[in-house]
RNA sequence: GCUCCCGUAGUCUAGUGGUCAAGGAUAGAGGCCUCUCGAGCCUCUGACGCGGGUUCAAAUCCCGCCGGGAGCACCA
């Protein structure tokens, strides 16, 4: 090494050319990492969803990425509510189901099977007097606050040691109805010291006399998360169980009731935490707003819902490039909304006709308007001929065009784009509308300004993301558009009609720049 | 505090001992084009957290430190 090292550089240059070509370059991966065991048209995953509320931009990376495992194993993708009875903070809502179905469908992923943790119940019944007769688990009759505390300090509850006779009949009241709410659980015997504090005999099924939104008051013993995952996962036949990392942990108490019960249960994956910086706000937080009006429904954009991005014009398949760019990295990340936007751009840019709009206007009144000039044809789209044209009456002989430029531009000519020059008078007047004189046609390089005529313009209102609204004006073929269409506002960004209101106030979702 | 996870450019990500004087995306800068401040094209800036090992060879393996995150419920 050393010695070619030393060869001067034309020596050098010599010797390259007598090597043979180098190793093509190292194939590069695309997509996600292949997932260990698994088999094409084997592989079963499932997306398990709280009916709480709407799907958030945080549960894009769950649903895509199963999905796309599914896609590329040519697998199954199962949608499986994780509808037990919950907690205070924490309830199942009746429109929370559909609300998710609907999200799904927008984001294009249909599922092959759909269940429901509250249809499966009895089956999570089913294998707990085998658990306490054989010692594995047992119920315990402490107050919630006893408890906390015999587990922070490692000692086990009196019931612990308890003969499964016993056992089995105070399990038989849990369900017959002789416990209430809080007076007895059942717990998994792990290890009362276990260095994990979580792990110290973690409770399997407790009494909850709340209703729920699909069975009501059918049961009043429900299980948690991670014993009625350890029966469901096995008996649905799930394979993958790709979540993010901040279940590692019930992983490890499936894992360990797996040991208990008998079972060979899926093999487990994760993702790090994801967070679009703009979307500070959680799923429950934005349930709050919502149901307390503070928000415009589930699709306020300042939720990060499904929804909010489908009535912003946000696609989903624009969603679901961005969540998967992220792999299957386990470190947690903070991305800005604007990578979503350039993939959305993307797709949008060639296909979404281009129309002017105004913000803050003032009234343009030109002197000695020329004639011919009763209108102007404009292409919908700079570089795409196909999506055709539309015409522009100037009938009035009168433009709005935006004060800003106005305010910079005063005494001097300036280009209306597309049209012809004037000369701005040197002061806007009380009623918001300033003088201009016609000068020439040509295109010259002087400041090009946007305008859109008086008359048959549109007022139009733009909900932003941060759910503050711009006001502007917009061209009167703007009339003709349909709800959910979408355009370019030149110089302003991207826009899907969200509701009109009036044929002249139209309403309009802000996507990006 | 305890348990676990993660540290590659501003932000994401590829990379699994030599093909890496580190690739891509996005953001930024400059230029071309364009009657949009959009798009497109070209160019540029910019990274292996730190310190020790192991090895002929380390972004990659080991140890320590530092930094970040998650979990620690009769929630999911």
């Amino acid at each position: 090494m050393d010695e070619v090292n030393a060869l001067p550089p034309e020596k050098l240059q010599e010797l390259a050319k007598s090597l043979p070509a180098p190793a093509p370059q190292r194939e590069e991966r695309t997509g996600l990492p292949p997932l260990p065991g698994a088999e094409k048209g084997k592989v079963v995953l499932r997306f398990a969803p709280f009916p709480s509320g709407a799907l958030h931009i945080g549960n894009a990376r769950g649903v895509y990425i199963n999905d796309e495992y599914r896609r590329m194993y040519d697998g199954k993708f199962y949608v499986v509510f994780d509808d037990t009875i919950g907690s205070v903070e924490k309830k199942p809502l009746k429109e929370g189901y559909s609300l998710i179905l609907n999200d799904l469908k927008a984001a294009g992923v249909d599922p092959d099977a759909i269940f429901y943790k509250s249809d499966r119940i009895e089956r999570h019944y089913h294998f707990v007097p085998d658990l306490l007769r054989s010692g594995k688990a047992y119920v315990c009759t402490c107050p919630a606050e006893k408890l906390r505390l015999n587990r922070e300090n490692g000692v086990a509850c009196p019931e612990r040691e308890k003969d499964s006779d016993w056992q089995v009949a105070q399990w038989e009241g849990m369900l017959s109805g002789q416990y209430r709410k809080g007076e007895a659980v059942v717990r998994l015997k792990t290890a009362v010291d276990h260095p994990n504090p979580a792990f110290r005999d973690r409770v399997l099924l407790r009494i909850s006399e709340d209703e729920h939104p699909r069975v009501g008051h059918k049961y009043r013993v429900w299980p948690l998360l991670e014993y009625s995952w350890a029966i469901d996962d096995v008996e649905l036949g799930i394979t993958h169980v790709i979540r993010g990392k901040d279940l590692v942990m019930e992983d490890q108490m499936e894992e360990a009731l797996w040991v208990a019960l008998g079972l060979k249960g899926p093999h487990f994956a994760h993702w790090g935490m994801l967070r679009v910086r703009e979307s500070k706000i959680s799923k429950s937080k934005s349930m709050q707003e919502v149901l307390s009006g503070q928000y415009d429904g589930w699709t306020d954009p300042r939720t990060w819902s499904f929804g909010s991005l489908e009535r912003r014009g946000i696609r989903s398949e624009a969603i679901r490039s961005f969540v998967l760019s992220f792999g299957m990295s386990l470190a947690d990340i903070e991305v800005p909304a604007e990578s979503l936007y350039s993939e959305n751009r993307k797709l949008l840019d060639p296909v979404t006709p281009r129309r002017a709009f105004v913000t803050d206007p003032i009234s343009l009144d030109i002197q000695s308007f020329p004639s011919g000039f009763g209108s102007v044809q404009l292409a919908n789209h700079p570089d795409h001929n196909e999506l055709g044209h539309r015409i522009l009456r100037l009938t009035g002989g009168r433009l709005y065009i935006p004060s800003k430029d106005v305010l910079i531009n005063l005494g001097k000519e300036i280009r209306l784009k597309d049209l012809f020059n004037v000369q701005l008078a040197t002061e806007v007047r009380s009623d918001r509308s300033i003088r201009a004189t016609f000068t020439s046609q040509s295109n010259k390089p002087i400041p090009r300004i946007q305008w859109v005529p008086t008359e048959g313009a549109i007022e139009a209102t733009i909900l932003m993301p941060d759910g503050s609204t711009v006001t502007g004006v917009g061209e009167e073929s703007l009339k003709k558009a349909s709800l959910g269409q979408m355009f370019q506002f030149e110089r302003f960004g991207f826009v899907k009609l969200d509701l009109t209101e009036s044929p002249s106030l139209m309403r309009f979702a802000f996507a990006h720049s």
